[in-house]
DNA sequence: GACCTTAATTAAACACTGTTCAATAAGGTC
DNA sequence: GACCTTATTGAACAGTGTTTAATTAAGGTC
């Protein structure tokens, strides 16, 4: 059997990725195999790597397609509101609300690390930054005229205390208390955070006055 | 050969943990495997599975010798300044500083995750809770009498965030950009919050006024 | 239409992984 | 010395990622 060429390169990959995003979600990470991605797809390990370098690139295209249904999301979300400190906050609930939704490819964006001294290819960090204009944008709305450092630092900032309270509320790791909800959580952060913003220290070590 | 009883099982055990820790340090993540650990303690596999379950319980035990050193270091480092506000902000660097010396076992703490449904002991749990207290005692200095929900909320809210912005900091997945460094993110991030805690809104939904 | 080239596809192999378990041998007891 | 107990092993099993020789079908050429 060979040369069936029902299917092209192209085809086959976005193939393999849908069928991966299935494992995912119906077995969780653990069943995530070049085996069973071959056999749902009904071909062989071989045909996949003709069209994968490795197992770790189709991961990156796996991440890669969350990553761009996860955008969508927020920024249809964001454009319901009008306010800027409304967006970010919207974001901020929007991106909880997909991690609880889809845990195992939200999980698999932050878990899975290349081996050892495998770069990250660049259209993949690309992806990544334009999550972050995301919220540069209402950032530079909220106060105009700053630096443009002080919007990124912000920007990252926000996204990763949103991400890394994610983190911590999934993983079972910590008893989150029934008397705290995520929620919450999250917009203490933003809600906080928002504030020193506006108030605006224009040096880097923002001091505390008590 | 058999009942060489040169160790007993705890010992074993530590010394498992402590190659384990060598080798992660050593070789990396993909490198830790229950047959590497066993030749690096001088035993078999077998030995390995009669002191513990499995793997997923010697990472776990893995993990808690990290949180360990990671809390002994972190709270030598806040006696050290008097403010609370200088305490917190000492903790969150220190928690950058520890993972970027030790990338893997940090690493390790988050991306491990249990298969599907086995809940994490209880004795684990608590010292991680244990961490949180470590920043709880000086947002109780900074503004006393508030809920007790609220400084649980704020507390998670700090870690959680510093957590998030060293995850995105250490995996190569985002260019941070020469131009913004990590410490002026996490120095963002708590310090904007702590002007926002003082400020002291009392309702759960922190608002933004212009 | 036959022939030949090309390449898609497979099956099998290799080196690893976590995990289990019968067989073995060393120590203590009587 | 015989007996029992148990720590320890080595081999096995099922799974993994990855490579490669062999097959086989399609497309172009004459």
């Amino acid at each position: 059997m060979a040369r069936r060429s029902e299917h092209s390169r192209e085809e086959i990959k976005a193939m393999a990725i849908t069928a991966a995003t299935s494992i995912l979600s119906r077995d969780g990470m653990q069943a995530l195999s070049t085996r069973h991605v071959a056999k749902e797809i009904g071909y062989t390990v071989g045909t996949l790597y003709l069209v994968f370098k490795n197992l770790d690139e189709l991961i990156l295209h796996i991440n890669t397609a969350t990553l761009a249904e996860l955008e969508q999301q927020l920024s249809a979300q964001a454009t319901a509101v009008h306010l800027p400190q409304d967006k970010i906050k919207v974001i901020a609930q929007g991106y909880l609300q997909f991690a609880q939704t889809n845990p195992t490819r939200w999980s698999l964006l932050f878990s899975h690390q290349l081996p050892h001294g495998a770069p990250v290819p660049d259209w993949f960090i690309e992806k990544v930054s334009a999550m972050f204009e995301l919220i540069e944008v209402p950032l530079r709305l909220l106060k105009p005229d700053r630096e443009a450092t002080v919007y990124r630092a912000a920007a990252r900032a926000l996204w990763g205390g949103v991400q890394g309270i994610c983190t911590l509320a999934m993983s079972d790791k910590l008893r989150w208390g029934a008397d705290v909800a995520t929620e919450d959580v999250i917009n203490s952060l933003v809600g906080n955070y928002l504030i020193g913003f506006l108030q605006g220290l224009e040096d880097k070590h923002a001091e505390v006055s008590l």
